[in-house]
DNA sequence: TTGTATGCAAACACTTTGCACGAAA
DNA sequence: TTTCGTGCAAAGTGTTTGCATACAA
């Protein structure tokens, strides 16, 4: 069984104890979470599974979301000016490289990050329990496709 | 000349080179802004200039920001499911420790955010030009609460 | 059989925009 | 005198909600 397919299982079965219940739309989606390392948007999740589920609703995904955010099983990137976006396969905070160009969003490893927590809340007094660490920049595609036009400029 | 009085001299200064005009409303803004260390939102600042402008439009806060960001004289911490956040004292990256209960926001010391941007391009090949830095919590007033309502139970 | 999920449409909250008027330069 | 800023209202955008029906358990 691989690191997907266990998510995928760990997911429906928090879903389950949480009463919920697990329809095809749901394990659709869930399974396209788990298997999306892309950090799709609630939009590029339904255009996805629009084609198996052709009257899936917005709604819908959005409702599954909110139940996952409930059960603590996704990480939700918000973002006011554009569709926040959704990582199910590591729910627990983690730093996120993010192309200002094309929208692609890695995940690099994160050396450092507890010290830096535990640093600011000795500075700051607060009880730090979560956090967002975004580095935005170019992605390597976008990077290499600026410098070729500027060479040709 | 205090730190603040400075701050709002460039970016009164910063504004007029890009061909911006500085109306009463606009200084207004501005002045709030650098002498707010509670990073307002839009809806705040409309709110505290009121009464020295009592027909001051949100729409008018809001395309001051705008200029502003234009400017890269502002900083602004997005949420999709709040109102965004402010930071013209300091428009450069920075972190921040956020309070989850009363939306209370500091600015701690960054040891060691370069160091760890560095680490991360070199370990993604992005070429990282920003970032965005936030560590959720409890401020110590929220902190303090919570202890002594647990105490009392 | 009971209660939750779905899909539609309407409602929401925050932000941006269009426009006519007024004011900074 | 020439823009640009203002204030109002309307439009946008992404997300959430209400409700009747369908379906998981």
């Amino acid at each position: 069984m691989d690191a997907p397919t266990d998510r995928l299982a760990a997911m429906v079965a928090r879903l389950r104890e949480r009463g919920h219940r697990i329809s095809p739309q749901r394990l659709a989606i869930l399974g396209h979470l788990v298997e999306s390392p892309d950090h799709p948007t609630a939009e590029t999740l339904y255009r996805r599974l629009l084609p198996r589920f052709p009257d899936l609703s917005l709604a819908t995904v959005y409702k599954t979301i909110a139940a996952l955010k409930a059960c603590g099983e996704i990480l939700e990137l918000q973002f006011s000016g554009q569709d926040n976006r959704y990582d199910a396969a590591c729910p627990t905070p983690h730093p996120h490289c993010i192309c200002l160009a094309c929208g692609a969003i890695a995940d690099p490893p994160a050396p450092g990050v507890q010290a830096m927590a535990k640093a600011l809340a000795e500075a700051t007094g607060y009880a730090i329990t979560s956090h967002r660490l975004d580095f935005y920049g170019l992605c390597p595609a976008c990077r290499r496709k600026r410098e070729q036009r500027q060479e040709r400029e």
